[in-house]
DNA sequence: AAATATATTTAGACAAATCTAAAAAATTGT
DNA sequence: ACAATTTTTTAGATTTGTCTAAATATATTT
């Protein structure tokens, strides 16, 4: 597998909802910053390989062999952000790129030593589940706290908004990542909610709560 | 710069003894396995882009911006390979084919971080000396044990020969990466050796001690 | 020093991954 | 339903890194 193919099969597997769903040649296009006419090049050639169903006009999907390898990509992605959270001490939000590149490297062995060496984590430093070896994986057991109930409780994994002014907001609030929540309370009338945090009770707007994830206990 | 200029350049650093000798196409042609006309053409690139000093028909040597660029890749080849032994628990002759893949990540903050974390080691498992960040380090602190006069005294740290033969005749005698080697004496007659190991004292012919590296204390 | 052998370069071709521009299919609006 | 719009595909060009075969320069032999 070259470089540039499993960029493709993780940029469908992702738009796909986890690999189920069709996905259109543009919004790949979009995804991978390139052109749909080079998508369309691709996927044929994917397509050749088995690793994609594809009809013309009919959008892409992947198949088993396609999401195997979607879910080996993601899992050494996975790990790798953890190695370079607990072990190397970058923070969360600065891991990303360099994991895009380590998850290229090609050693089965490095990559369950790492594994080993990490403590077989079950989540990477955002809260994504990280896969088993064979593929299987919990979904989802992050959350935002808009979508949970009261007294939800969870260590805060990740934000959907970036924006420097977002993430001031969290310090001056006293949020970081890896706080443990509790949701108190939500005002039907403006969706605000109430958390208990390490600095104590504070009430979040609903555009702060659908900003913030939450890593919940256990989603089998 | 692409992950093919690099391995050229790393290719030219190394035949030409540290970067500093000019090296004849064919010569690298043969290191990377390709055709003359390919690093012919290669070379064309890198000269263009200053990399290194070319004339045709009268080979090719690094300038002082590609020996930057050597040794900072080398530099992180290194310390990967630090990296596999000492925390993913790889043994020394596994390591080169990954750190092959892993010096190409582009991130001068993982690799600083990746440094600290390894306690700035200044060898990697094979004895070969770690480049600073500067470029700078102490040249070849190891040597065969052929090349090392009477009391030398030091750490294996690597072989020449690594056939299957040669690692097993290693195990047979107690002899491992990591012992401490005195040597005692050598015979002028066969250039036979003796010397204090772990196991006692053995005598090793002259063909083992071109084949075993040790680490001497220090080579400012 | 001429003949032979070796090393290196040039010329032209190819595969991978991309692009632009144009054509074709699918979707949407009225 | 059919015209307009959007999406997708095709056709042909480009770049990177490689190759083979042929040409040219350098080195070696006698």
């Amino acid at each position: 597998m070259t470089l540039s193919e499993e960029d493709y099969i993780k940029a469908i597997y992702h738009l796909g909802k986890t690999g189920n769903n069709s996905v259109a040649t543009n919004a790949i296009a979009e995804q991978m910053h390139t052109k749909p006419s080079s998508v369309t090049d691709m996927v044929k050639k994917l397509s050749e390989k088995s690793l994609v169903h594809y009809k013309k006009y009919q959008g892409v999907s992947l198949s088993e062999k396609g999401k195997t390898v979607a879910l080996s990509i993601i899992r050494k992605h996975r790990l790798w952000e953890v190695f370079l959270v607990d072990k190397l001490n970058f923070s969360w939000d600065e891991v990303h790129e360099v994991a895009e590149q380590l998850e290229h490297i090609k050693s089965d062995a490095l990559i369950d030593k790492l594994d080993a060496h990490l403590g077989y984590p079950k989540v990477d430093p955002h809260g994504d589940p990280i896969p088993n070896k064979d593929g299987t994986f919990k979904k989802s057991i992050k959350k935002l706290i808009s979508e949970l109930p009261v007294s939800s409780e969870g260590v805060c994994v990740g934000v959907n908004d970036s924006s420097v002014a977002f993430l001031k907001f969290l310090d001056k609030n006293k949020i970081a990542l890896g706080d443990t929540f509790k949701i108190l309370d939500r005002e039907e009338f403006d969706g605000s909610v109430t958390l208990n945090t390490r600095a104590g009770i504070i009430r979040i707007s609903e555009q702060i709560a659908t900003n913030l994830y939450i890593q919940i206990e256990d989603a089998t």
